[in-house]
Formats: structure tokens, C-alpha cells, sequence
DNA sequence: CATGAATGAGGGTTCATTCAT
DNA sequence: CATGAATGAACCCTCATTCAT
């Protein structure tokens, strides 16, 4: 249940670079370009930049990446994969009911993809998705549409059980999701502003706590409910 | 009740650029750059096109505006708070259940907003926030801010007629809203592109309804819920 | 019969540039650019170098042609057609024996052109052809083809009129306007090399006339020559 | 009568690179760097490539040649010298008619350079010469100027034997020479283009022996003629 | 000797900005 | 007021050259 990856665990990397050579990886490079990318968009980031934050020189990119797209790419494409096996593994695995599954589900996305700097790339993308529409295409399909997937599993286990009581799955889910991804979005567009300090989102998983808490109560069938204080 | 406004009603213009008015005034070169930089973005927009779009030279461009920036907060700066004050309006004269009243209130920034070009200024901003921090708080106090306290205004209207059940207000608002903003968004980045053809929102408004629907079922007190068939 | 040309016209202007603003035209950019295209070859050629002579900056480059390659179609495209089309004129107008319209043909082109500015075109394109074939097809066709019609027409009326002999048509053309280009490969090649100082063909003209006369006097029918069959 | 040496010999070399010899001489890499500049010319011709074609590494070039420049003036050197020895050895030893040495002197300077990839060598000094001055110092005196010397050896022999009348000797080599040397020039130039396809050059050696024929017809005392003054 | 990863200066191209008309 | 030709700084990308291994 380990998301880790490669990509991730060099995402941090800025050490004063060391004995370089040889150990260079494109792992580095694509951090280091996701960081840009996430915090400066696509097009605003130089990739002298990015060279400089690899701790290697510009021309060093063109040795693992074609092009500045060809880097992008690259950054946006494996990143959110392990995460979404994750939770494959958990949908598979999970004992108990379709609410703790849902509500485990959804805030192990938070932890390992909204809480870390991968939660810029679901941002970086619906930001250049339009510039870029073959990237949005890959992504969509990839990520999105597998993640849409993976959470109808999910509704159709609590249908399935009689847990939930009758509902639009294909609304319900981008309701599901839908706050999670505003939480990314705004964490990396306002939230990342100095000058915005009131933070509507400032303490996320209590906000997804009484999010799902919510939508689960609206979902479950009359006769279970109890009122929930929070 | 009318929530038209000198930008609004120009930003639909594509009109084939007529006979050069004598006066081009500023209004309809913000119309002109707003729409360029929705579909495009801000880095992406060439100051070229937006001339060309307004029926103007480029040099006229920097008669009324000193700069490309300039010319962004200008066309973000008062595009959405006409329909703020529509809504400001609503609360006040609204007579009913305060969950009918939340769903008119929701479906008119729909109708007015999300529906519409102006629905690509939201989008716009969570994109550009980050390089453009002073736009960012600007559009953050005026729009964002103002926004959720409308909603506040509401939810606290439920509260204190016992219609809804206690809840956190912060969180609800964001969540209420969220799917709206995931669907202007959507639209304007993967929604844009011809090659994501499955359509999670291909029905907006009856995916708000159910989403209102849905929340409003998990906010009103247990014992006047009824099953609402979808 | 003046084979000047707009672009002929101004390649030697290196004049500090007066009032440029609404006269830069076109035609002094590929001026500058064929001298030094000439000089140095395509790829030697540095744009940043084109502007600086033609007095322009580099991006004024852009405001009229695509690219670089652009500019090398066009300061190729035009420059020889004029001279054709003089050549094209006395072949029509000349009365007196072939072998004098042969001579003042072939010294026509190389006072219009080879002693020209303009001679460093076909060297150019020998030059660059392999790595722009599409321009190398284009001049072919309009040039090099023109111009063996050309030489074709004054042959077969040398033929017609019993004033020579019986020989391959296609092999006398070539043998006939080798010389005239090896004149002008010699000259933008070694003999713009100060280190080459014992020049070949430093009278040109008196050697354009022996290979005239000796060509001539293997064409020219002889009451003892005996034909010989190719 | 053998022009082989030790460049010619591995210059048709185009193998896939076998199992890198331990010895890969200075020899090899220079047949590798020939091939390609005469293909692309020098200023197109990456390091990379040569490295490829010789199967070693980029480095490797360094450790024999100082710089491209070096590379490229080592490959000039020494390719057509052997050629020149044959001829000279051809002067010495004809017994015959000097109509038939020229003859049999010009073909075999065709099927030994200008019908072998060493053809691409005059091409390639005639498009670089004046990037590179003094490697065309070098080659006009190691080769052009020897080559124009034997050239007038022959001459010299037909005159004194009485078979050629009176001519400018100079500007008879050049007219003898220049239409080999356009053959070798078009078939690295145009003749190279896929689109150019009437090649005027299409049968070189008969092409070639109607213009030795041309020449010698020009050359050759004949009773009736009567000497030109030139 | 040989490697090949790394470098960084240099060139083509773009585009926001200016200003003479 | 309006124009649009001109500017030049900035950026992506290439590739000859270096050097630690």
C-alpha cells in the first residue's frame, strides 16, 4: 500500500550537487521540472531553470528529453499511476463498509497525491490542457477516466450491499471527487498566494472529513442514519 | 435581475471585424483580450491577435493600457460582479425554503456564469493566480470572498429557521460550490478538447441538480427528508 | 535588353542607412542576404549578420520573411530570371550567323550575371542544393532548364541552317556553359581567396572567347572535316 | 597503374559497425568525415555522425584531431594525390597520339575520382573555400595547380609533335578540365536531389567523349584551318 | 586509449513594447 | 487618436568541445 516512487521520492531533491556525473538520472530533471511546471505553468518556466534546479546545464535536458513538451510529458505521465494502483489494491482488499471504504479511499488520495507536490500536476494539466491537447488526452484517459473508474467500483459495492440508496453514479462521483480536486486546485493557484491568508481550506481533511461525512449521509439509505455533530 | 454589464455584453463578438469604429473604446478591447485569454491563457495570447480580434492596431492597445498585465487585470477586474450583485439581490427578496432558495441561487450563477464565456475567468484565474499574485488577491477579495459570504448568508438563513441541521459552515460552503467551479473548469480545459469525447458533464444542469439535491439532503434535518427519485 | 532588376539594383548598398523607417523594403533585405549567402554559404550566414547590413534589426527580418530559409528562396528566386528573359529576346531579334548569336549570348550572361553580384547564385546552389532540395528542384527548373532551352534554340538553329555540323545536343549545351560556370565556381570559391594568387581565370573574357572560338571551330562544319559520329 | 590508398580503400565503408576494431585508425575516421561532408557539406556535418559512421565515440575524434576544422582538413589532404601520381606516370610512358593521352588521361582521372565518392572532394573545396582559405591554399596548390600542370604536359607534347595548332594553353586546360568538373559538381549537387530528375549528366562517360572529340576537333591542325590568333 | 555524459556559447525565432508618421 | 513598422531582449534548441572515469 506503499505509493512511493521514483519520481516522488526525488521531488525534494535541491542538496547542493555532489558527485553529479554519472548519477544524473532523468528522475532529477523531471522533478525538477515537475516543480516548475506546477509552480509557474508551462510556459513560464525556462528550462534554464529547471537545468539550474537539477543542479546540471541546459544542455543536459536535450540529453534525456527531446523537447521542452517531450519534458512535460515525461513529468505528467507516471506520476500519478502508482497512487491510482494503490487504491485498486484497497478497493480488492477492503472488509467493512462502503462508507469507511469510500472515506479511506478518498483520503488516501489526499495523503499521497493533494498533500505532496504531486497535487500540482491535476492543476498543471486542467491549466494547459488546452494548449496541449494531446497531453490532456493521454492524462484523461489514464488518470482521470481510471480514476472515475475506480470510484464507481466503490458506489456499485455500496448499491450492490444496499448501503446507498438509489443515485446518479456518473453525477455522484464527480460530486465525490469534486471537492478534492478543488482542494489541489486552489492549494496550487490562490493558496499558494501570500496575500490570500484567509484559507478556506486551510485545514483539509477536517474539511474532507465533513465533506465526505455529507455526501455519505445523502447517500445512505434513510433508515441508518444517525445526525452526526460536528 | 439582469446581470448584463458593458464586458458581458460584447464578449461574445466574433463578429468579422466591421468597418473600425471611430471609437474603440477600452471595453471592447478587454471583450476582445478576455476571450483570448480564456481559450488560450494568459502566456499563450499574443497582444497581435487581441488587436486583430478588437478591429484595432496593436499599437492601440497601449493607448488605453500600459501593458499586456495591465490588460489582464483590466479584463479580469470587473467581469463577474454584476451577477454577484444579482444574487446579493436574491438573498435579500427571496421568499421560500431556504433549500429552494439555494438552488435558484446556484442555477442563476450557473445560467449567468458558468454557462456562459464569463464562466472562463474562473478558470483564467486559478491558472494565472500563482504569476500574478496581486491579480490573484485582488480577484480573491472581490469575487472569491464575496461569493462565499453570499453562500454564508444563505446556509445561515437554513440554520436559523431549523431548516438544515448544524454543519461547518466554512467547509459546506466550499463544498456546495465546488462542483460548479469543477464544471467551469472542466469545461475550459479538458472539455475544450475534441479528443475527450466521454462528457462527465455533458448534462450541467442536471448534474447541479442532483448535486444540490444530493447536499440539500444531507443538510436538511432527518425528519423532513424525503426520497427524492433521480 | 537592360537586364537590371530591383534587386540588382540595390545589392551594393551598404550606405549608412538614412531614413529607413517606410523604405526598408524587401528587396534590400535579400540583397544583404544574397551577398552574404554568397559569401559565406547558407548555414555561416547569421541572420544577426543580414540585418546589420541591410540596417535593420533582427527581428525586422522576420516582418517579412518566414525564416531563414525563407529569405534564401526568395534572394534565389528572382535574381537570374530577368537575365533569361534578355537572352530570351535575342534569340528572337538576332540576324547574322549562329556562331556570333552564340557569342554574344554566352557573353551577355556573363556580363549580366557571371561579372555580377549575381554569379554567386549558381555557385550557391551547387553549394547548398543536397541539404535544400526543394529549392535546388525549384532554381532547376526555372533556371537551369530555362537556360539549356535557351542554348538548345540557338543550337538547332546553327543545325538549321547547315551552319554546324551534326553533334549530341544535350552534351554541346553542357560542354558549351561548363566553362561560363566553372568561371563563376572559381571566382566565389578559391578565387576569393587572397592566398590564391596566381588566378586561372583572371581574364575572363579573353578566356570565355577561346573557349568560344575553340568550340565553335569543332561545331562549325569544314569543307575536310569529317563527321563524326557521337 | 593503381590508385588505391589507404583512404579510398575504406571510404565506400558504410557496414554496419562491426565489432569496434581496437585499432581504429586516424584512417578510418577520415574516410567516415569524408563521406559525410561530401554528402552535407562541412558546416551540416555533425561530430556525432562521424563518430557513429566509424564506430567510436564522439571522444575518440579528439584524440587524433584537434578540432572539426582539423578533421576536415585531414580529409581534404591526401585523397587525391594518388590519382595525380597515376597520371604523371601516365605522361611519362604513353606512346601514341597526344589526342588519344588526353583522352585516356581525362578518363581515367573520371573512373578514378569522378566516378568514385572521391568526386565529392573538388565539390566540397568548392563550396567551403572561402570558410576555410587556408585549406583551399593548400589544396589549390597540392592539387589544382598540379593537376593543371599535367594537363599542360600533354598539351605541350601535342603542340611540339604538331598535332594541336596554336592555342592559349592556360584557357585550354581550363576549357579541357571544366566540364569534368561540372560532371563531378552536378552529381554532388543536383544530381543528388530525387526531384531532379532529367539529368543532363545521365551518361557521363559519353557525355565525356563527345567533348573530348569537341575539343580535339578544335585542336587538332587540320589542312584548310587556319590558325587563330588569340 | 576510449568513452559518453556534461557543458555552454551561439543562433533562429517570437513577441511585448515603442515611436515616427 | 491611431497606425504598424521596427526593435531587441529572451528563450528554445544545437552541437563542438571537454574531462572524469
Amino acid at each position: 500500500m506503499n505509493a512511493s516512487s521514483a519520481v516522488r521520492s526525488t521531488v525534494a531533491r535541491t542538496e547542493p550537487v555532489r558527485q553529479r556525473r554519472k548519477q544524473a538520472r532523468p528522475g532529477e530533471l523531471i522533478a525538477a521540472a515537475l516543480e516548475l511546471f506546477v509552480q509557474r505553468g508551462f510556459a513560464a518556466t525556462r528550462l534554464d531553470d529547471v537545468a539550474k534546479r537539477a543542479g546540471v546545464s541546459k544542455g543536459t535536458l536535450y540529453l534525456y528529453f527531446d523537447s521542452k513538451e517531450a519534458l512535460f510529458k515525461a513529468a505528467i505521465a507516471e506520476g500519478l499511476i502508482p497512487v491510482l494502483d494503490d487504491i485498486d489494491r484497497m478497493l480488492e482488499t477492503f472488509t467493512g463498509g462502503t462508507s469507511e471504504l469510500m472515506e479511506a479511499l478518498l483520503l488516501h488520495w489526499w495523503r499521497n497525491v493533494g498533500a505532496t507536490p504531486l497535487g500540482g500536476i491535476p492543476k498543471l494539466l486542467i491549466s494547459e490542457a488546452r494548449n496541449f491537447p494531446d497531453i490532456a488526452e493521454y492524462y484523461h484517459q489514464v488518470v482521470v477516466q481510471r480514476g472515475h473508474h475506480l470510484i464507481r467500483r466503490a458506489l456499485e459495492r455500496g448499491l450492490r450491499e444496499k448501503e446507498f440508496r438509489a443515485v446518479d453514479i456518473d453525477a455522484t462521483i464527480e460530486i465525490l471527487f469534486a471537492p478534492l480536486l478543488m482542494l489541489v486546485v486552489w492549494q496550487h493557484s490562490f493558496g499558494a498566494c501570500d496575500a490570500v491568508t484567509d484559507h478556506p481550506f486551510r485545514a483539509p481533511e477536517k474539511f474532507l472529513r465533513t465533506h465526505i461525512d455529507l455526501v455519505m449521509h445523502g447517500l445512505r439509505r434513510a433508515q441508518n442514519q444517525r445526525i452526526e455533530p460536528t
